[in-house]
DNA sequence: ATGAAAGCGCTAACAA
DNA sequence: TTGTTAGCGCTTTCAT
């Protein structure tokens, strides 16, 4: 055998990935058609196909997606963007999402926009070339930039209707008008509508079909906040309520229902004696902390899948201005043990 | 003016994004002047860079990471890999590396390998294109499969120590320890620990420090198990654990904990009075489940945080072999209500 | 059915 | 400091 220094330089083999050239020499045929028999198989004589095929799996090849997607223009990336990845809320979303996107062969791309509609759109519009289509999860942008947007590059928005947007829209406004008959069945007539964040579109939808159904049963309904749509902002919010002297509250989110629990619990005002709770969402811990809550269950996760299939189909159908559609999911009222009759007002 | 046909045939504008190609043109440069400008300021005279990036900016110019990633050799992203989306011990992962990513300057690449190894390496070896390294959140891979990974790309391991495998490790291990003295502190002596799946490596090592432990405190360990970590199997758990005697329990993780909790109310089991429960994580919700959970807190987030910075470390360092790495990270007891006195024996 | 060749948008030598 | 020129790995006409 030769010096060591020999045999280095001959085995000094690429370290890099096989590439579509590498099979196709190996195979013995042209680089066009290695690639026809591996990504259009059909357009080429079936024999062939075989030896390719079996080529590329020896070698272990596998496309570089970068290099497909500039000639083809597909990357096969959606990205999710959520306002906020710690908000349990969105953990919903991404599992929907993740899942079909999965099934769909498509990627994941999470992208946090911190609840900051600048930040959306520069995200957006920097990793442009990095997806094929986006899911806006509780979008901050305006109405205008998000039609804009959703001319500019294949969309779909959750909860979130605008005009010109497809759109996966769980219906809370109609829940929360449960959630308030619920409430006046139980004989309150003082209600809180705990608010979230003042950008948020779902909030002002659901506070004004509060207002309307409350007038015509008979209640009276208080607007308090708005709030951080989180745990901490829990205890100011309930100081707030109880300060209205309403008998039952309905929040923004669970999050901010479960910490309204947790210092009404620590100020010792007792739920749902002393003070109804309602939650929106149903998100992970809403059935196990104490007491239960009641709250309106969003299918955020059938949302997600449906977010996805509704983008995949504008990606593959080539996004006919036409089908153009909006998908409306039903809430309802899961009520546990946060909610009960109303207590007798002081004089 | 002109037929409509005519005036629409002139502004036919290519609706494609603005290429390097473009901005080059309109500032009068050659591309690989603007290149140098754009991506490499310092290298171009100042007042053309000036120029250049103005008519970037005029143009709404973004790069593609496409084209980019395909003579540089890197992609902007990271994959991140979890077992199951689903799980919320994972949301902290997710949250950690989500937030330094972005900090770096890299995408976020999700993905679910629904707790199988083989789904695991495919998705590794098919994707290997889209991103510039993983870190693999408590991998289902062998140390044989794992080691070798890490040898072909850049990667860090969450909860996972394997020789030669840069990782961040969470040392629950210790932990249960502690969560053991404080059990015997208050008087228990047998113990029951209920197991995560049979496939998981933290499992194992946790159950090993604990009978090695109880031992030198006079306290008996059983084991139960291997269960699912999910919600549903603490109903199981709770039984078995129940079956066994023990005073007390140190589960899993805290979704085992919890379910445990739920079975045992509904069973009417109470809490810590006649059942001491230990959770492991400190997931969102174990703050207020009913029992509050005595759990182990895990520096979750941060260690999703620490596994990019290792890993962008190691991208930019151009992996040194030296440079591997194997951060550990302290665990700590959070004594919550589920944990109290032992009961009396019953003779 | 297959091959040759022209890019996709960008970076990185190499020249000037 | 700036321009010219090769490619990166792949898809896709256009020939053959």
């Amino acid at each position: 055998m030769g010096s060591r220094s020999e045999v280095a330089q001959q085995s000094e083999k690429p370290q890099r990935a096989p590439t579509l050239a590498n099979v196709a020499e190996r195979a013995g045929v042209a680089i066009s058609t290695a690639s026809r028999a591996l990504s259009n198989p059909g357009r080429v004589n079936a024999v062939t196909r075989g030896r390719i095929e079996k080529v590329a799996a020896e070698l272990g090849y596998s496309p570089n997606w970068q290099a497909r997607a500039l000639t083809s223009g597909k990357v096969g990336a959606i990205a999710v963007l959520v306002s906020d990845v710690t908000n349990p809320f969105y953990f919903g979303i991404i599992r929907g999402t993740q899942r079909q996107l999965k099934a769909s062969g498509y990627s994941q791309l999470l992208i946090d926009t911190e609840e900051s509609d600048q930040n959306e759109d520069d995200l957006l519009h920097r990793l442009r070339s990095s997806f094929d289509g986006v899911i806006l999860a509780a979008s901050r942008l305006s109405d205008r930039a998000l039609a804009k947007l959703a001319d500019e590059l294949p969309l779909v928005a959750v909860n979130r209707q605008t005009r010109g947007v497809p759109s996966v829209f769980i219906d809370t406004p109609s829940g929360v008008v449960q959630a308030l008959e619920h409430l006046v069945s139980l004989g309150h007539r003082d209600i809180a509508y705990v608010s979230g964040p003042a950008t948020s579109w779902s909030n002002e939808s659901r506070w004004r079909a509060l207002v309307k159904a409350a007038s015509a049963r008979g209640a009276t309904m208080h607007r308090l906040g708005p709030f951080s749509p989180r745990l901490h902002a829990g205890a100011a919010a309930a100081d707030a309520v109880l300060n209205t002297g309403a008998t039952a509250a309905i929040a923004f989110n669970d999050l901010l229902a479960i910490g309204m629990l947790q210092h009404l619990a620590a100020r010792g005002v007792r739920v749902p004696e002393q003070l109804s709770i309602v939650g929106c969402d149903d998100i992970f811990g809403a059935d196990f902390c104490n007491p239960p809550l009641t709250t309106l269950t969003a299918p955020v996760e059938q949302a997600g899948r449906l977010a996805v299939t509704m983008l995949v189909a504008q990606l593959d159908g080539g996004s006919a201005p036409g089908q153009r559609q909006a998908s409306v999911l039903p809430t309802y009222l899961t009520v546990r043990s946060s909610t009960g009759p109303a207590a007798e007002k002081e004089i």
